[in-house]
DNA sequence: CGGCAATATAACTCCGTGGTAATTTAGATG
DNA sequence: CATCTAAATTACCACGGAGTTATATTGCCG
């Protein structure tokens, strides 16, 4: 079925390392609920330095998590896909799961 | 709509961090291709150490992401939920998807 | 109980990567 | 062209975590 050859299996390790960042997690959760920002206003957001935030926004634009759009000296970003959002959705989810088979002991 | 506070993301983070690493992912993959495993064959199929793939089934045990039987002198460790599994798929399409775009110079 | 095999843990090294400060580049405006 | 702002890049430090070796645990069998 799936032949998963190393290579391919080292971009998708690669793609989920990148959003396995609390900081990276929160520019995508920020673009997510404003669709669309610039640095700055991301900076403000998410309480990232910006340099810093400007090398994780480079690490999620070159594995095309978010778009980038420039306007004059404002640079906007976006997330690409709807994937990206259905992934941490996902993951949500599994999570709010376990979290919840934690309190029930046994179902009588 | 999601508050998503800092301990959420912060979770939701370290279970991507989990699956971002190419010998976790290995473990995944064989686990996905042969249902249940030993360590044993887990060393054998994924190349790991044994106490490298050691740790690294504590780790996504403890996220739940494997589940473990024992059975005697051996340990059998599978795959936990079905989300796991969909995770890989959808960051899997994402990738072939991007692959597939880059030869794709302008649809006519 | 002694010894053996399977797995887990401990101790350690080393490299990758996140954070920050300083500098550079890109674009607008007067 | 000088200058100002936004964003990107560079250089650096510090820490976490992956890998390895050695040791400890767990359970079986004679």
């Amino acid at each position: 079925m799936s032949a998963l050859p190393d290579e391919l299996l080292a971009q998708v390790a690669e793609c989920f390392r990148l959003l396995g960042e609390p900081a990276r997690l929160r520019v995508v959760n920020a673009l997510r609920e404003h669709r669309e920002l610039t640095v700055t206003q991301l900076v403000e957001l998410t309480g990232l330095g910006q340099a810093n935030l400007s090398k994780h926004l480079q690490l999620l634009h070159a594995a095309a998590f978010v778009s980038r759009r420039r306007e004059g000296l404002y640079v906007w970003y976006a997330i690409a896909d709807r994937e990206t959002i259905e992934l941490c959705d996902v993951m949500c989810a599994r999570l709010e799961r376990e979290a919840g088979l934690k309190h029930q002991p046994s179902p009588a």
